[in-house]
RNA sequence: GGAGAGGUGGCCGAGUCGGCUGAAGGCAACCGCCUGCUAAGCGGUUGUAGGGGCUUAAACCUCUACCCAGGGUUCGAAUCCCUGCCUCUCCGCCA
């Protein structure tokens, strides 16, 4: 969510941000609301002032034991009008509002302007692998070491859920505690765990709602979503709430499942393991001042790279064009990790600064050392990473013309084997 | 799932039959004073948001709102009523 005031005084960037991210607002109407609205509470305060002498004056009568029941008649009116007004003014902040949340984050002014054929290659890490053999998709191989069964997947929960078996199974859990100990351990970050369901408004204060309701799964009966990413109920940890200036930043990590329901996706990008509905992921989230976040962008990127680049996985890095970005992102890179056997790079990261626009619908704010006047925080996130595309990545980068995959370095002592084969 | 109790400022805590209560009292913090040092003592200050004024801006002035949240009753609500959320206690159920 962006400041009213921003809005009226900077209305031509608001204009271009809701042109790039393709978020149509009546940005007029708005600002005609804007007006109306000052107006009634400027009409409506003076009532209320006047009201507030008035009860004084009758409390006084009543005490003295005056007769007031003229001054209370009077009374009646303004009240009556003072209510008027104030429903008046609900109504215009309800629509406002309305107006508001629609309204998508300012891309930072150095991402590329355009789509996403505009999204900029900053980096390029590694080889990318040549091999002599016949190179194989990660659907081929997976299911030939037995370690995951697609139809059966199927069979329980619909296309595009999975099951993952034996070695398959121990390396999916293997990759969460590797990410989270190297978070934890190299990087700084705690470790939280937190639920896989939350409040309606949770999805408010991240920005998934209201705009990707139909990608979500509901609990219609208590009205809760399931989370499509750690970002939601990690960012949300902290609403309503006013850190210490001393203590910032705040760096958390964690591992929870993720739950799409990738609607209107269908056709496109979704055998194998590319899309599934549910998925495990590593997430990084910040709470950092404003003064550092783009520094604390940076090195949330380089936290992720090092996922990569410990398992020794070629990638790039792309900065994200205006209007390939998330709404409430002001600046976004994506991490794209190389599958030889599909020959194409896969979307593995997101790392996102969202500046105050999260820290604003969810009221975090922190109170600076010096001035104590509390400000927003500016809060960030970025996958470390999200899992089905990185067991794709080391599938496809290690296999051999055996059939076999060779297990990073970094990975074995979490999988007790240097090799994946079939029959484990 | 059933029954009950409760949610007041940075923290603790008082608010009687609705009427100078933005809110007693205590603690904490800050600024003075005092003081071989420390401690104690004395005086003062300390919330947030929205309008309007003034200003380059900040400071400042003024009004309004805020005692979990949202409605309602009333001339007037922290105080009464309804709904939601949360916490606690007891019972039931249960991985």
């Amino acid at each position: 969510m962006l400041d009213l005031q921003f809005i009226r005084e900077n209305i031509e960037t608001v204009r271009n941000a809701c042109r790039d991210k393709r978020a149509p607002v009546d940005l007029d109407g708005l600002l005609g609301m804007d007006r109306e609205r000052r107006e009634a509470i400027q009409k409506a305060d003076q009532l209320k002032a006047e009201r507030n002498r008035a009860s004084e004056e009758i409390a006084r009568m009543k005490k003295e034991k005056q007769d007031a029941s003229g001054r209370i008649a009077a009374m009646k009116a303004v009240g009556d009008e003072i209510k008027g007004l104030d429903e008046r003014i609900r109504a215009i902040e309800a629509s406002m509002r309305e107006l508001l949340i629609h309204i998508p984050n300012i891309p930072h002014a150095s991402c590329p302007a355009g789509g996403p054929e505009a999204n900029r290659v900053v980096k390029e890490w590694g080889t990318i692998p040549e091999f002599d053999f016949k190179v194989q998709p990660h659907w081929d191989i997976g299911p030939a070491l037995g370690l995951v069964d697609f139809d059966r997947g199927s069979r329980l929960s619909g296309s595009n859920f999975i099951a993952y078996f034996g070695m398959g199974a121990r390396l999916e859990r293997g990759l969460i505690n590797f990410m989270i100990d190297l978070h934890v351990q190299k990087h700084g970050y705690r470790e939280v765990w937190v639920p896989s369901v939350v409040r309606r408004e949770m999805m408010f204060g991240t920005g998934q709602l209201p705009k990707l309701e139909e990608d979500m799964y509901h609990c219609g009966k208590d009205d809760l979503f399931l989370i499509p990413t750690a970002e939601v109920p990690v960012t949300n940890l902290h609403r309503e709430e006013t850190f210490d200036g001393a203590k910032l930043p705040v760096l958390y990590t964690a591992y929870t499942p993720c739950f799409r329901r990738e609607a209107g996706s269908y056709g496109s990008d979704t055998r194998g393991l590319v899309r599934v509905h549910q998925f495990d992921k590593v997430e990084m989230v910040k709470f950092v001042k404003p003064e550092t976040s783009y520094d604390e962008l940076e090195s949330l990127l380089g936290n992720a790279e090092d996922v990569l680049q410990t398992l020794g996985i070629p990638y790039r890095v792309l900065c994200l064009a205006t209007g390939d970005m998330s709404f409430a992102a002001a600046k976004c890179y994506d991490i794209e990790a190389w599958a030889p056997g599909l020959g194409r790079w896969l979307e593995v990261s997101s790392c996102s600064n969202f500046e105050d626009f999260q820290a604003r619908r969810m009221n975090i704010r922190y109170r600076p050392e010096k001035s104590g006047k509390t400000e927003y925080v500016h809060t960030l996130n970025g996958s470390g990473l999200a899992l089905p595309r990185t067991v794709i990545a080391i599938l496809e980068n290690f296999q051999t013309e055996e059939g076999t995959v060779v297990v990073p370095e970094a990975l074995r002592p979490y999988l007790g084997v240097s090799e994946l084969k079939p029959g484990m």
